[in-house]
DNA sequence: ATAGGGTTAG
C-alpha cells in the first residue's frame, strides 16, 4: 500500500505552486476559465485548462509547454492531454507524444498506458498493445479490468475473435480480474459484430445469473444482432426477458426490433410494438421514425410513409436528410419520379442539405426512367454543392449508361472513376459485367472478370449468374454449362434465383 | 478523480 500521506503532500505542493505562479499556459488559453479560478483563492489545484484545445496542433503545442513547466505537471495532466488527442482520433500523434514522455522521463501510470494500449488497438495493432501490457509489470503497475477490456476490444478489432474469447475466459477462470459491465459489453458486442450472435446470447444468459448483471447496452446489442440475423422472435423474447429482469429498454432497443419486424413486413407486430413503446412512456425519435418511413418506402407503401412523416411532424420531430432520402427512394420505386424530385428540391428550403446519397438515389431514379441526361446533369451538379462522389454514386451512373446501351461511355466512365481514386467494388464490377453482357459484349465482360480477380475483388454468385445469363442469351450454352459447374464447385448451395436463367435456356434448347 | 462500452441511409 502506497502511503496516502505522500499523495497529500504531493497535492499540497502542487496546489501551492500553481496558486502562486502564473502558468505560462494561461497565455495560450482564453481567459474565461482562469478568471473564475482567480476568484477562488482556496480552490484546489487548478490543473491545466484544456478547453482551449480544438485541434491536434493546439494539443501538441500544449504538450511542449507542459514539458517546459516547472514544476512539471502531474501524470494526470499529461494523461488528460493524451486522452484529448485520442478523442480527436489522432492515435499516432498520441503514441508519438507518449514515446517522447518515456524518453524524457516524464512519469506515466496505468491510466496513461491504458490509453496507449487503446491507441494501438484502434490502429489494429493489438500485438503492440500486449507489448505495453508487458511494461505494466516492469513498472510495477497492475493492469486492471479497464486495461484488459481494452485489449479484448483490440483483439476483436483485429478480427481475432477466438483469441478474444479465450483471453476473456482465461481472465475469468484464473480470476485475474473481476469483469464489469463495460468488459462484458465489449465481449458481447465483439461477438455480435463478428457474427457470433448465439455465443453472445449464451453469455448474456450466463452473466444474467451473476452479480455482474449485463446492462441495457448488452441486451440492446444482442437484440439488434438477433434482428439482423433474422431471428426476430428470439429478439422479441429477449426484449420481454430484459424487462422481466428489471432492465428498461431504450428507444435504441426498440428501434432495433422495429427494424427487425419491418424487414419481415410484420406490420401488425410493428404496430403492437409502437404501442408498447408508448406504454413505456418512451417517445419515438427521428431514427425510429426513419426506420418506419424507410420500411414503408422499400415496400412501395408511400402513402403509409407519408403518414409517418405527417405524424413525426405533429410530434415536432423534423424530417431530416435520411427521411428525405427514404421518401425519394420510395417515390422512385413506385415510379413517381416527379414526387421524388419535389422532395429533393424541397430539402434546402427545410434547411436540409442533400447528401451524396440523395443525389445517388435521384440519379438512380432518372436512370430507371430512361432519363440519363437528367441523371448526368445531377451527377455533375453534386461536386458543385461540395459533395464528394462515392463508389455507389458512380456505380449507379455506370448502370444508367449501360442501360441506355452507351457501352463506350460506360467503359470510359469506368476508367474515369478510377482516375478519381474511386476503387470499383464488387457491385461496380457486377454492374459493369451486366452492362457488357446486356450489350452482347461477352468477351469484354470476361476480360473484366479476370481484371477484378487480379485486383482482389472476388466474384460472387451474382457475378457468375450475370455471366451465365449473358452466355445463355448469346447461345453459348456449352461455356455457360462449364461456368455453371465451376460455380457449383465454389458455392455448395446456389439458390434457384441463380440457377433459373441457365435452366430456362437448357429447357428451351432441349425442346 | 486520468483509461475501456450500444442504434439510423442508396
Amino acid at each position: 500500500m502506497r502511503s496516502s500521506t505522500m499523495v497529500l503532500v504531493h497535492r499540497g505542493f502542487a496546489a501551492q505552486k500553481s496558486g502562486t505562479l502564473a502558468h505560462p499556459i494561461s497565455l495560450l488559453c482564453s481567459s474565461f476559465h482562469n478568471h473564475s479560478r482567480k476568484n477562488r483563492p482556496f480552490s484546489p489545484k487548478p490543473g491545466i485548462d484544456f478547453s482551449c484545445i480544438h485541434e491536434v496542433d493546439d494539443a501538441v503545442c500544449l504538450f511542449r509547454e507542459m514539458l517546459r513547466m516547472r514544476p512539471q505537471p502531474s501524470v494526470v495532466q499529461f494523461t488528460k492531454l493524451l486522452n484529448g488527442i485520442v478523442k480527436m482520433k489522432q492515435y499516432s500523434v498520441a503514441l508519438k507524444l507518449f514515446d517522447e514522455m518515456l524518453q524524457l522521463g516524464v512519469p506515466v501510470d496505468e491510466y496513461t498506458m491504458t490509453i496507449v494500449i487503446n491507441c494501438y488497438c484502434l490502429l489494429n495493432r493489438v500485438d503492440f498493445g500486449f507489448a505495453i501490457l508487458g511494461s505494466f509489470f516492469k513498472r510495477g503497475y497492475e493492469p486492471n479490468v479497464t486495461t484488459f477490456g481494452t485489449l479484448i476490444k483490440g483483439l476483436f478489432l483485429d478480427d481475432k475473435v477466438i483469441d478474444a474469447e479465450k483471453f476473456f475466459k482465461k481472465l475469468l477462470a484464473r480470476k485475474i480480474c473481476e469483469p464489469n459491465q463495460a468488459m462484458i459489453l465489449t465481449v458481447i458486442n465483439g461477438l455480435c459484430k463478428a457474427g457470433h450472435t448465439l455465443t453472445a446470447y449464451d453469455l448474456l444468459g450466463l452473466f444474467g445469473k451473476t452479480s455482474c448483471k449485463p446492462d441495457v447496452f448488452c441486451y440492446t446489442t444482442v437484440i439488434d444482432s438477433l434482428c439482423k440475423d433474422r431471428m426476430v422472435d428470439d429478439a422479441l423474447q429477449l426484449l420481454a426477458k430484459m424487462i422481466e429482469q428489471g432492465i428498461s429498454p431504450t428507444i435504441v432497443t426498440y428501434s432495433s426490433v422495429v427494424k427487425g419486424l419491418c424487414n419481415f413486413s410484420r406490420w401488425k407486430d410493428v404496430k403492437d410494438l409502437i404501442k408498447e413503446i408508448a406504454d413505456h412512456k418512451i417517445s419515438l425519435d427521428v431514427i425510429t421514425f426513419n426506420i418506419l418511413v424507410d420500411a414503408f418506402c422499400m415496400e412501395g407503401m408511400v402513402k403509409e410513409a407519408e403518414d409517418v412523416v405527417e405524424i413525426m411532424m405533429q410530434r415536432n420531430i423534423s424530417p431530416d436528410t435520411v427521411t428525405c432520402n427514404a421518401m425519394i427512394d420510395g417515390y422512385i420505386l413506385v415510379g413517381q419520379i416527379d414526387k421524388a424530385r419535389k422532395v429533393f428540391d424541397s430539402m434546402s428550403g427545410r434547411g436540409l442539405k442533400p447528401s451524396i446519397i440523395s443525389y445517388s438515389t435521384l440519379i438512380n431514379g432518372y436512370c430507371k426512367k430512361g432519363n440519363v441526361e437528367e441523371a448526368w446533369r445531377l451527377f455533375l451538379e453534386a461536386p458543385c454543392k461540395g459533395l464528394d462522389y462515392d463508389v455507389a454514386t458512380c456505380t449507379t451512373m455506370l448502370q444508367g449508361l449501360f442501360r441506355e446501351g452507351r457501352c463506350a461511355d460506360g467503359l470510359k466512365f469506368f476508367k474515369d472513376m478510377q482516375a478519381h481514386q474511386l476503387i470499383p467494388n464488387l457491385v461496380t464490377y457486377n454492374t459493369l459485367l451486366k452492362g457488357l453482357c446486356m450489350n452482347k459484349q461477352i468477351a469484354e465482360a470476361f476480360s473484366f472478370l479476370h481484371i477484378m480477380e487480379d485486383r482482389g475483388v472476388s466474384p460472387d454468385i451474382t457475378t457468375y449468374s450475370i455471366l451465365i445469363h449473358g452466355l445463355c442469351k448469346d447461345g453459348k450454352l456449352e461455356i455457360a454449362r462449364n461456368l455453371f459447374n465451376t460455380l457449383l464447385q465454389k458455392v455448395c448451395n446456389p439458390t434457384f434465383k441463380y440457377i433459373q436463367p441457365l435452366l430456362v435456356h437448357f429447357v428451351k434448347k432441349d425442346l
